[in-house]
DNA sequence: CAGTGGTCTAGACCACCCA
DNA sequence: GGGTGGTCTAGACCACTGG
């Protein structure tokens, strides 16, 4: 165990974060950092108990956390064993658009329109599952093909989950790269509209007159709670929404 | 609490099932028998500990796991809730219009507009990648939701799978039950459009102006050939396609 | 203030796997 | 048989909410 570190105990301590999240964060960590590799075994519960200064039922919770999320696999009778590399969230991420972009042989550039704290008005309360007035972070991007409007990407963030939301550089590294990584999402919920745009949209959309936009709706969930509301809106002449799958 | 069952607690009794499991089906149930609906309080967690006869911690894992699912929501210092049903219809899967409709608590009917036999155009052609003029069934449907025409259905069926389609009733029994019972789909593509519609399709759909309407063509394949090309067209102000899912 | 959920512990029993 | 994870308990402290 290359840290023999534990954990604060003395109640007098301060401990904003959990204690199973410290364990979690503690295996992450030595997975990013290359400490342990795919399919390497990782100590037992009653190991880390040792290590880490925590009881089983936490070390547990961690270990059972980290196997729903795909980061680590475990056998009765055998071990935990860190899981191979896998792309999950992104195989079910409808779309990234400027991999689409790209991948299709034209440019993309991204252009940052409005990043700021907001109040939650009613409707943003209901999709949170807060009470109106809660801060929230929100930003609008515009995504260009070949200089060309494809789409408007306008996101609303939980700024727990994501405190420094405000200060990215959204430009370069899209949103949902930063979101994927503070908080990978437990559940996904899309809604596809048919929509006139408004005036808003269109300015930005480049639209002279008001043709049919396909909006997606998607909120993301952690612990049960509303992580992102995105709204992705783009001209219905330029953009369609599809895939193929095996049932 | 409507039952004072207990859960099995000697240990001698067989207890296949864990008990976090248990309890989790006992919420659950509740919820689809609609003894508890959206938005409802739940028991706090001391009174589902005395009702059920199982610890606190047993309970809390069934509700920490009910909350990651969607099933609940929670709020500390408040107390637990029914979470808002999530959206009808599934992207990834095929979804009947009748069934969404009808369990929706709404009055489902379906108005066969056309069937016949017909020759595939260039177009058609490509899309099943056979030859132009091969033969193909086509038919046209309008879904009415309360005397409200919701969707027009257009589909072209491969005469080889289904050469009786003709002679169905399409009203009673809809094309797509038809389809997955002679020959259930190996391939599915779904590709969803932002559409203008055409004076046909607003004839159908009863649109007295040109709103945007939300169009899902969907191809199915069996063996590698392509059994069926159909077209879901429904007014954006009527209708939205969504599903919530957990990677 | 009392009630709620959020977390944590120490110990326990079990099913399972492997040597 | 010894080590593993899977589960469960009784009790505890805390932060948060509402009246």
């Amino acid at each position: 165990m290359p840290s023999d570190r534990r954990f604060a105990t003395d109640p007098s301590t301060v401990r904003p974060v959990a204690r199973y999240e410290q364990v979690k964060r503690y295996i992450t960590d030595r997975i990013a950092d290359g400490v342990w590799h795919e399919g390497d075994r990782l100590p037992s519960e009653m190991d880390l108990v040792d290590a880490l200064g925590v009881s089983r039922m936490t070390v547990n919770r961690a270990l059972r956390e980290l196997t729903g999320e795909g980061v680590i696999t475990r056998a009765q009778g055998v071990g935990s064993f860190v899981a191979p590399a896998a792309p999950r969230a992104e195989l079910l991420e409808l779309h990234d658009i400027a991999d689409e972009i790209t991948r299709s042989g034209h440019t993309h550039r991204a252009r940052v329109l409005m990043v700021s704290s907001v109040r939650a008005d009613m409707a943003l309360a209901a999709a949170f599952d807060v009470r109106p007035g809660t801060k929230l972070f929100h930003s609008v991007i515009v995504h260009d093909e070949d200089e060309t409007p494809l789409q408007v990407e306008e996101r609303y963030v939980a700024p727990h989950f994501l405190p420094d939301y405000l200060d990215l550089d959204l430009a370069t590294v899209p949103p949902h790269r930063h979101l994927s990584r503070a908080a990978p999402a437990e559940q996904i919920e899309h809604v596809i509209f048919a929509v006139t745009p408004c005036e808003r949209l269109r300015a930005w959309l480049d639209l002279p007159t008001p043709e049919p936009c396909l909006q997606l709706m998607r909120r993301t969930w952690v612990n049960g709670r509303v992580v992102m509301r995105g709204t992705f809106t783009s001209p219905g002449s330029r953009y369609s929404i599809g895939g193929r799958y095996i049932p």
